[in-house]
DNA sequence: ACTTGATCTCAAGTTAAGTTGAGGTTGCAT
DNA sequence: ATGCAACCTCAACTTAACTTGAGATCAAGT
């Protein structure tokens, strides 16, 4: 009942930490990290070790270019947890997903874009006070409240 | 020898810390936690209360409309010193530190616009692939290493 | 004098995205 | 059978910008 090559699971498919990390870049704790988060799932050995399947190299890949894209990791495994059954992203998947980020993006260039503009106006004024400034008194009021980082900027 | 009223430090110019907050819209503790940062120095009571001059609303004021343009209070500290003897920023030095603010935002909206588009390019292909994927491999390599975290987007 | 609200200090918790280290186990080659 | 690299878990540390809480003190009105 062996004779077919479809479906059986060769080792050469079962591939460790070890060279996960090496294929990603990511560093071993990073992919362990990962699996924590939820965000990839290997199975392991009877000795308790994880081994990965080449569809979690897809996924991985998927995880960093979004990364570089300026998603959270929360906000990735949301995305990844959009397609039917927790399935790694395909191509068709990445063109919706890809889409969403753009207007993401656009959102945000847009946002950076008013803020200069602000700024420009307020150049030279010199106000510096809160109750006139136009930069501290936008009209989106964006206090983002409770603890945790509040604004650190990427580069 | 206190009939002229200038320079005397009358008890309204002493500012409680209730009331900066209430004045800024800061909580208590992010006033005091500025404090130990060592962007605003309060005079104190004999009985070891801060008490803060009017000077102070507009360093304060300073640093929200400078942290709104996304400077880290490192940043902000560092921007505040420039100044000659640690002084509270007049219109003439905000109009120089606004116009490096200025350059700052400039250049994350290009790095931004550039993110776009390869990421315009990029939709469609489907690659998804760490070798071959045009965003995850661009020619800037700013992989920034060491603990901590790794992008906190605004917004 | 007393009470009440405002302050004080200092330690510990929060989030994100990981890293680092201790102490112990596995798996593969010889 | 043995050696050793690779693997395991779990806890604690990192940064930024604060918050929360405990336990104590201050200031001002009655």
């Amino acid at each position: 009942m062996q004779r077919s090559m479809a479906k059986t699971l060769s080792s050469r498919d079962l591939i460790p930490i070890g060279e996960m990390a090496r294929r990603t870049g990511l560093s071993v704790s990073a992919i362990r990290f990962y699996e924590g988060k939820g965000l990839i799932e290997p199975v392991r050995t009877s000795g308790n070790q994880r081994r990965f399947l080449r569809s979690d190299l897809r996924r991985v890949s998927f995880i960093l270019i979004a990364q570089q894209l300026g998603l959270t990791l929360g906000e990735i495994d949301e995305a990844m947890r959009t397609l039917p059954h927790g399935r790694t992203p395909t191509a068709r998947d990445w063109r919706v997903i890809s889409a969403a980020i753009r207007d993401r993006i656009e959102g945000r260039i847009a946002e950076m874009e008013r803020m200069r503009d602000r700024l420009d106006g307020c150049i030279g004024c010199g106000c510096l006070s809160l109750e006139k400034c136009a930069i501290y008194n936008p009209d989106d009021q964006l206090s983002s409240k409770g603890p945790g980082p509040r604004t650190v900027l990427v580069g």
